[in-house]
DNA sequence: TATTGTTATACTCTATAACTATA
DNA sequence: TATAGTTATAGAGTATAACAATA
């Protein structure tokens, strides 16, 4: 992968038959035995800009967690929804559609999969007949525990990659960035 | 916005008419003039994760870059492909697919776009009749400085956010992520 | 009238495979 | 046979608008 610095795959999908990729993550093309080298390519300022490698880290991670998570059989887009179902149980769709920043719309189709793979309960409620709660059945539980495990082993090469002395600044930033940014 | 953490929209499209957003980029909806607050919504380990706090400001930049971008008329894609034509001059599609991290084949409709409204000439080289070499128009330049101004501008925002002392080492963790995470 | 969830529809970005024309 | 670029097609994730049921 090199820059995907504007829109990104969301998932790992490495092109198999049509181009011929250089296995490095870096951004000079490698010479193979005795051809000439392929000219590097150049990235001019972007290179020192905060935004694009707060793209290009972002991109990586969240790939290496995709692959993770498909080695589950979930999309990293499940781990969302079933975290957030488990710990606000009960939760509706709208609610949670609002928590995900997506429109109900969008919602309809992932929880209709998760409930038909029996991941997902609903329930209308009593005084609302409108509205469902929803909850995670057993199965749901054990797929998201399978999938945490995933995160925390990702974690954990992030917090590698990092060190302990910034982490805490780091996130710091991070969420500050989340906060603030116009 | 809210989560995002795993599948954010490319660009800002605010919901308009089905979802009463909250205003605010934090979690807790607001309650209005006496309502009962809506219950708040909780994201259990996530929110003291790396990769969910790199998922979330990443996000929230890149919106910012997109609805700035999207002033002068283009799409942040078209700011990716721009700069890698404009430092790489007579660049094929292949390689810029590559450097990309795009399957040639993706690229088509992009180049064509760029071609098509004037940004980007194409020409076929002498030697190897079967590839392009891409340059910018004078047009393609002029669009290119308008989206760096942006470019420009949303990075002074994230340089305040993040403040000159941490600055260099913040970057220099987003560039290991992006090249040692797998 | 307003809200919850669904449906119909469309858009963007991306990929794979097969094709053409060249090499 | 291999490569550069195109075409055809598909899939994931998202949105808007209109709707039925309910409030």
């Amino acid at each position: 992968m090199a820059v995907q610095f504007i829109n990104g795959p969301v998932v790992e999908r490495r092109a198999k038959t049509n181009v011929a990729r250089n296995g490095s993550r870096g951004v000079k093309p490698r010479a193979k035995n005795g051809e000439a080298a392929a000219k590097p390519i150049s990235f001019g300022p972007l290179a020192a800009w905060i935004g694009f490698n707060l793209r290009m880290a972002q991109e990586t991670a969240f790939q290496a967690f995709s692959r993770r998570s498909q080695e589950v059989g979930e999309s990293p887009g499940r781990f969302a929804t079933l975290t957030l179902i488990a710990r606000n149980p009960g939760i509706s769709q709208t609610e949670l559609s609002q928590a995900a920043g997506r429109d109900k719309s969008s919602l309809t189709p992932v929880v209709e999969d998760l409930v038909r793979r029996g991941m997902v309960e609903r329930a209308r409620t009593r005084d609302d007949r409108r509205t469902y709660r929803l909850n995670l059945t057993t199965a749901g539980k054990k797929t998201l525990t399978q999938l945490t495990r995933c995160a925390r082993r990702h974690e954990r090469n992030l917090d590698a990659v990092i060190g302990p002395r910034d982490r805490k600044r780091f996130i710091q930033i991070l969420k500050k960035i989340a906060a603030e940014i116009e």
